[in-house]
DNA sequence: TTCTCCCTCATACTTTAGTACCAATACCTT
DNA sequence: AAGGTATTGGTACTAAAGTATGAGGGAGAA
């Protein structure tokens, strides 16, 4: 019986294969695949006041027009702007008026709403 | 020569030992850990207005005073005003007169910029 | 009930804002 | 040189904003 021989080595050799397959797995630590997944954070931006150039080339406002803009946006009245700027009353008026209609608004109020919507001052 | 069986079989053994820790390290899946960075990222902030109710109450505004400050804040006149809420133009020169006072300010262009300053209108 | 706010409205007044002209100067472009 | 625009300023006027003061009614607290 030659065939003894055979299956007395094959069983060995399979019992011997299984307990290799079990002490890989005893004893190899798990291959560990790192996926970076990044997380985004949405930070409260502290006031970034982003001047929206493109709006306020829209505008058409002359330089002068623009710094009448930028006092009134801070509350100043026009008296106030014209010592600021060493202008006379009435030439702060000229300006006011003539932004007010680029602006397309009517009081100096709606002026400040409307340049703080469009970013054009802070 | 008995030892010699004894090796052969060990010879064996360990052959088919070794080619069952090959097999498992071939077939084991790779075990894979998810590693999250968390990744700060600055987002432009789309127009997050939260009212600071700290400030607004420091003001001791009456409920009307308020409505009338948040009508200015958007840039509308008195008689404005005075059309949305009902009320005589009379009324409204009262309350924005009396909410002046609590704010310290003279006019309402200094108004709007101390509310949005402070947060209490959008 | 009396006292105190709040809300309402009025009259009278002052101040600020805004409009509608016009005009001189300067600078830049055609 | 001529035309356009920006800047400045003036006068005269109208409109809106703001102040001062008084007053009546309503709601809630002492």
């Amino acid at each position: 019986m030659e065939n003894a021989i055979d299956i007395y080595v094959g069983l060995i050799a399979l019992f011997f294969t299984l307990l290799g397959i079990w002490i890989a797995t005893q004893l190899t630590k798990p291959r560990v695949e790192k996926v970076i997944v990044e997380k985004e954070i949405l930070l409260p931006q502290k006031e970034g006041f982003t001047l929206d150039q493109t709006e306020l080339e829209k505008l058409n406002l002359t330089n002068r027009e623009y710094e009448v803009l930028q006092l009134i946006a801070r509350g100043h009245s026009n008296a106030d702007i014209a010592n600021s700027l060493f202008l006379s009353l009435s030439t702060v008026k000229t300006h006011t008026s003539n932004l007010f209609v680029k602006m397309d608004v009517k009081r100096r109020t709606q002026a400040m709403e409307k340049a703080r919507r469009l970013q054009i001052v802070d």
